[in-house]
DNA sequence: ATATATACCTAAGATTGTTAGGTATTACAA
DNA sequence: TTGTAATACCTAACAATCTTAGGTATATAT
């Protein structure tokens, strides 16, 4: 909770370095293992979700394979090759601007 | 550049620390400190900024001198007692942020 | 029976930022 | 002296992203 809208722009990063180190992972399972990771503290809607993951799939980044499990769909997620390379780009964009926050937030020295 | 798009929800916590450790900026000022610190990594557009430094002011944050210098107008802002309360706050909130998303990020245990 | 958990989905609205203008003064270079 | 860049403010249309608030359906526990 808290601020919940620092996380805005994140998501994507955090649905495909989930599915990198996972491997396949689908919506809900996603849900509940970003409230795992992060004791309750940052709850992603499904609202936000679903739409994120069709689009990147439309993007190429992600393939689906639907699976049936004690009668319910379940919509399994997995990076294309396209997916694992902007996955790496990605991670290392969060982490150059995760530096760029705390050398402003501490004006830490250029 | 590269992903600007990380930067949505953070510009009200970094004006708001950067006025804190300076105790009064103006607009224009703003963007270029941060051009600097981020050696041009972080452009803060005017057109986002300066509505946040109106809405600020409208939260009752900010507070603005307006100072003539040069035949040009600077509109100097200060954080008032509310806004360092609300400062402080949001500053740990992005520390915390940070946190999360490296636990994710590095899927560090809980 | 009924509520909760699982599992998917979408649409309206809100927030936030980008793009692309506008105004005006000062400083510097061609 | 004329034009361009820098300084310094601003807004409006658009785009991206997320929240809220629904909807459908099955399984499980009370």
């Amino acid at each position: 909770m808290g601020n919940q809208r620092l996380y805005k722009g994140t998501l994507q990063t955090i649905v495909l370095t989930l599915l990198e180190e996972k491997g396949k992972m689908y919506g809900y399972e996603i849900t509940q293992k970003v409230k795992a990771l992060t004791k309750g503290s940052l709850t992603i809607t499904e609202g936000a979700l679903y739409p994120t993951l069709h689009k990147l799939e439309a993007e190429g980044l992600l393939e689906v394979e639907v699976v049936r499990v004690d009668n319910r769909l379940r919509k399994y997620y997995t990076l294309t090759d396209q997916g694992s390379r902007e996955t790496a780009h990605k991670l290392s964009e969060m982490e150059a601007f995760i530096e760029t926050l705390q050398r402003i937030v501490n004006l830490k020295p250029a």
